[in-house]
DNA sequence: ACGCTGCGTTGGACCGTTCCAATACCCGTT
DNA sequence: AACGGGTATTGGAACGGTCCAACGCAGCGT
């Protein structure tokens, strides 16, 4: 072992050519003879030549990729927009290095940088959170979409997001509709995505005028902030009937804490998530959301991003795409 | 914009000492003098300098990165392992860098020769598939750890996986205790680690006189696919009270296909998982299941991979961990 | 005064590519 | 036979770092 790792001139030597000819060779560009050609794939095949990306981003002053950085891998929504990225990301004939950010938001800030020492000529980022400091490292430097959050105020940073207020009020109108008043709602946290979604259904409440009715009780975007939240919520004298949660996740969590009471879902409690994750379409769950188009999310993220790789100067862009009820077995008609 | 990254020669000349000074200074080593240090630290910080992780790599012979191919990003285990992976990674100094394998044997190949070209230094395989091809290019290369598979048989390669067919023949143990007789097996595919479950599943009925009763249904590690074998099952006259899937997801995917028929888990129908998903312990879930413990053979992975990074030479080892029965809601007694 | 030591500092070679200008070669024209 | 033009090929200079041998300069002992 310890054999170090064939060059561009090792391969040259065994062809008989000059390593420039291989260099052209291997990118196949063109005017490279057949003999040549064949000559230098056996060479290279026969050593097991591998272009080192280093040198050849160095060289080329490019590295061709793409980092993403995810916040939250648990969240399974998380795999479903990665899925969209990585598809045009690839189509577009980059690569995609993938970190992951965490509830440490120095490690988050760190996996960013390395992300920049590599060079990435872009970046997304997928998550309701901005990486304290991140911004100012990112800008002017890095073309970068934000995935989940309307960003489009800051400048030089596109983002695409669904319209978590609208969002919000959907959940509210479907449960109205199904004769609901005593509506409650579980936070995710205090982050923007959060606190929209919060706002929709303020005002949707308000709206229906039951402002007297509002009631939201502090969570998190996971199961284990959804099952807290609920039970604060069962815990009050409110008498809830139906329970808006601010995501997926956590709405299972919210479904578990139901269960623990005792609570049959729908029947004696209507609970409703947001998120549209593919797990809660499994019959065990059913979960009634209101579902963000994660693939075409991820899609146009990228697609964006490399739009403003183009043309930096670009203003940037907010796209917002509609969130879309599904109704499942989660809710139902409100029997007093 | 189009502002070239600042180099290093950038920030020598602010500074006003060599290059060579500013490398050392970056890295922080020792012999520094404080001046000089104050200095270049102002200058790097004042032209937002950051080093260039290509021309790093080149010149060390060594990138400081891990390579991490998650070959289905969906399942949530993944995510479970990665968490211990890049904990270990970490600890080390190291780096890691992600990269998604799918359906397409061919584009995962092509990931995994990403990964190389990148001079990675070690790489995690997460899966239960082997990329094709991918055991000769990375063979003699990359030292490599797989996750999931028995594979010490294959030279250089290590391997970390739980005893799939003991844990097979956990799950017909405690479905037999519980008084079912007609237990059927929904497979996760032919890869090898679901082979080596039904197998475990085949010597314990085999074991207990049941070998009349075998009966495997052909399904797959998805959601999807435990609930198509499910159906199949159900649908087949042999009256199964109780079903082995192979993994998790597809469990999820059983309990689907049982309250879609109207019959009730446990009571009716007994259904024991694979794998120990965080999600199946969620109480409006309750998944009884054979639990792997995953962060901790993401851990262990790194962890032998620095081994063999360390020491190339050292025969290859599979660490196999033992799995775990977790009794949730989904088994009961049977009640014929 | 002189060399010695040791610290802080420096220039230059090198890592494995790509790119560019320059060259070698072959062939058809005149 | 000399010439021009195109095509295949080549050497060498980048790219942005790290490493190493060498250097200048204090302060020290003799």
């Amino acid at each position: 072992m310890a054999a170090p790792r064939p060059t561009i001139k090792d391969v040259a030597a065994l062809a008989g050519v000059s390593k420039s000819l291989v260099s052209l060779a291997m990118r196949d560009s063109g005017r490279v003879s057949p003999e040549s050609l064949t000559a230098i794939r056996a060479a290279a095949d026969e050593l097991g030549y591998r272009p080192n990306a280093a040198a050849r981003s160095l060289a080329d002053r490019r590295s061709n990729t793409i980092g993403v950085l995810v916040q939250d891998l648990h969240n399974p929504i998380s795999a479903e927009i990665i899925d969209g990225v990585q598809r045009q990301v690839r189509a577009s004939g980059y690569h995609t290095m993938l970190v992951t950010g965490s509830e440490d938001a120095e490690l988050e800030q760190s996996e960013i940088e390395k992300l920049l020492e590599f060079q990435v000529e872009g970046l997304v980022i997928i998550g309701h959170r901005m990486p304290a400091g991140a911004r100012a490292a990112i800008k002017g430097y890095c073309p970068t979409v934000i995935i989940s959050r309307a960003e489009s105020d800051i400048a030089g940073l596109d983002s695409i997001s669904n319209d978590d207020n609208a969002g919000g009020r959907m959940a509210v109108d479907h449960l109205y509709s199904l004769g609901h008043r005593a509506i409650a709602h579980i936070t995710g946290g205090d982050n923007e995505v959060a606190l929209m979604r919060k706002s929709g259904y303020e005002s949707a409440m308000t709206g229906y005028g039951l402002a007297a009715q509002l009631a939201s009780y502090e969570g998190a975007f996971t199961d284990e902030g959804g099952y807290r939240g609920t039970c604060a919520a069962l815990d009050s004298k409110m008498g809830h009937s139906a329970i808006f949660v601010a995501n997926d996740l956590a709405a299972v969590g919210a479904l578990a804490a139901a269960a623990d009471r005792g609570l049959k879902v729908p029947d004696e409690l209507s609970i409703i998530g947001y998120d549209g994750m593919a797990l809660g379409g499994l019959r065990s769950i059913g979960l009634t959301t209101i579902a963000q188009p994660l693939a075409t999310m991820g899609l146009d993220a990228a697609a964006l991003l490399f739009l403003r790789i183009k043309d930096p100067t670009r203003p940037p862009v907010h796209i917002g795409l509609e969130p879309r009820l599904v109704i499942r077995n989660s809710t139902g008609v409100y029997h007093g």
